[in-house]
DNA sequence: TGAATGTGTTAGCTTAAGCAAACTTTTCAA
DNA sequence: TTGAAAAGTTTGCTTAAGCTAACACATTCA
């Protein structure tokens, strides 16, 4: 519900680590993300008892509709920064995502629909 | 030292109504960033105690040099970004000031160096 | 199979940033 | 000049997000 910044976060590296193996870890995530075991778990617990996510105590981690609806969101917003990015500024996709990941929380709807614009403009 | 996502805010605020009477109140602060006074009393206690901000109690605020330094970057950075998101994507001045208000805290310097080429490369 | 390694969890602490309530100081206008 | 309104401050609480240390469970390979 309250979709915070970190929340999205979560959510978006979940979604990336499925499309990979059809579930994520918390290692994994933490890896990601470069946060500690303990700081996973307890956000799990969280975006368990919200609806974000299924998953049983030490088991693996899914996304529920809800949480899959959000990720998507979020993983396709970061993709079209990072089109726009690359494209506008020249910058690596490296360089593209790694700002693409921040601005990803910060950015109006508007902005966006300027970015997608763009995009068809350039016809990308 | 930090120079966190707040203190920038801050910092920025203040030399922004510096250039319009010289120096800022707590009000006026508050007012801009839409926090309560008891934030702003909290945060400017310190930006003082950092050596950012002069001040004494009930006192008017401005910015040492060291804070001017700062806050000049940040105001820096965000006018070059409204002019990419303006020209870039045609967001309107205010739409482009919103959305550049919450990127300067998290853009990459080497970013910021592709906006700058890209505003050169326009002519602007 | 069972000890070592790896993975996940819990508990409790820390920090940053905000808020409301209550208070003090300053300012201004009658 | 004085007292009400405005401005600033203090205190103490809340929330989000991370961390470490210590522990529990799971996997795996010798």
């Amino acid at each position: 519900m309250k979709l915070t910044e970190s929340t999205e976060m979560y959510l978006a590296t979940i979604m990336l680590l499925e499309e990979e193996h059809e579930s994520a870890k918390v290692v994994e995530i933490a890896d990601v993300l470069r946060v500690t075991k303990p700081s996973v778990s307890k956000a799990m617990k969280q975006l368990l008892e919200e609806g974000y996510i299924d998953k049983e105590l030490y088991g693996h981690i899914t996304l529920t509709d809800l949480g899959r609806q959000v990720a998507e969101k979020v993983v396709h917003k970061r993709r079209l920064i990072i089109s726009y990015l690359q494209h506008s500024l020249g910058l690596s996709r490296e360089e593209a995502s790694r700002n693409a990941c921040r601005m990803e929380h910060v950015i109006s709807d508007e902005m966006l629909e300027g970015i997608r614009t763009y995009l068809k403009e350039q016809k990308l």
